[in-house]
DNA sequence: TAAAAATACTCCATAGGTATTTTAT
DNA sequence: ATAAAATACCTATGGAGTATTTTTA
């Protein structure tokens, strides 16, 4: 089962094109990120990158797979943000009140008496 | 951390209504379910579903997560697409071959001789 | 009071770390 | 020959199951 995890990995890796420099920057060893690259093309039953001793290039699936995991991990950051009670869209009516001395300076035309 | 096993398990369950079904139709038990959910929940920061002796009901960030997740998750489906072999997108000039005395007939007015 | 969710607890799978080996240029 | 990825091995975290308790309408 492909996790985000493994989404997040394979980002790193095709953004630093390095195992050792991508599992640097997220925080983990190098044989972890090898592993979850691993697992996760063994999940997808495909080859994702080529290794080779001075490159780390993306297969041609590598490089579908990757545009789609940067959709997933973009609709994942926006879940997120959705989740945070003050991104409520406040919609439905609203009622303003006002003192009648005030209303029709403030809102001439508006307002009702 | 948030994963697509608690998305699974909270789509499940937004659509179940009820932990004891939601767990089933994930092949789960309940608590281990019901774990996830309060996982995903402190995860987020905010309460995902009111508990009641009836009704399971989605919060309002409930709602809003569920949109998120129904994207992630069909997000996940698409990368998982796109990574066999045989989705190559098949882009590029595309040549068919015809015999002469057939041409005219299967393809009138298209065909060049 | 009864159906449903949460808790307690145990077990096992697996992710990660360190040390080392293998590989490819 | 050497930088880089894979492997070996160990540990610990946490996810899942069963049994049970707590909750709420």
């Amino acid at each position: 089962m492909i996790t985000f995890k493994q989404l997040r990995y394979f980002e790193a890796l095709s953004r630093e094109r390095h195992f050792g420099r991508a599992a640097e920057s997220v925080h983990v060893s190098q044989p972890a990120l090898s592993a979850q690259i691993m697992e996760m093309e063994a999940s997808l039953g495909a080859r994702l990158v080529e290794r080779g001793r001075r490159k780390v290039i993306l297969t041609r699936e590598g490089k579908r797979v990757l545009a789609h995991a940067r959709t997933v991990l973009t609709s994942m950051a926006e879940l997120e943000r959705a989740a945070r009670p003050s991104s409520a869209p406040l919609v439905g009516p609203l009622a303003i009140g006002l003192i009648p001395t005030v209303a029709p300076i403030s809102f001439p035309g508006w307002c009702r008496i």
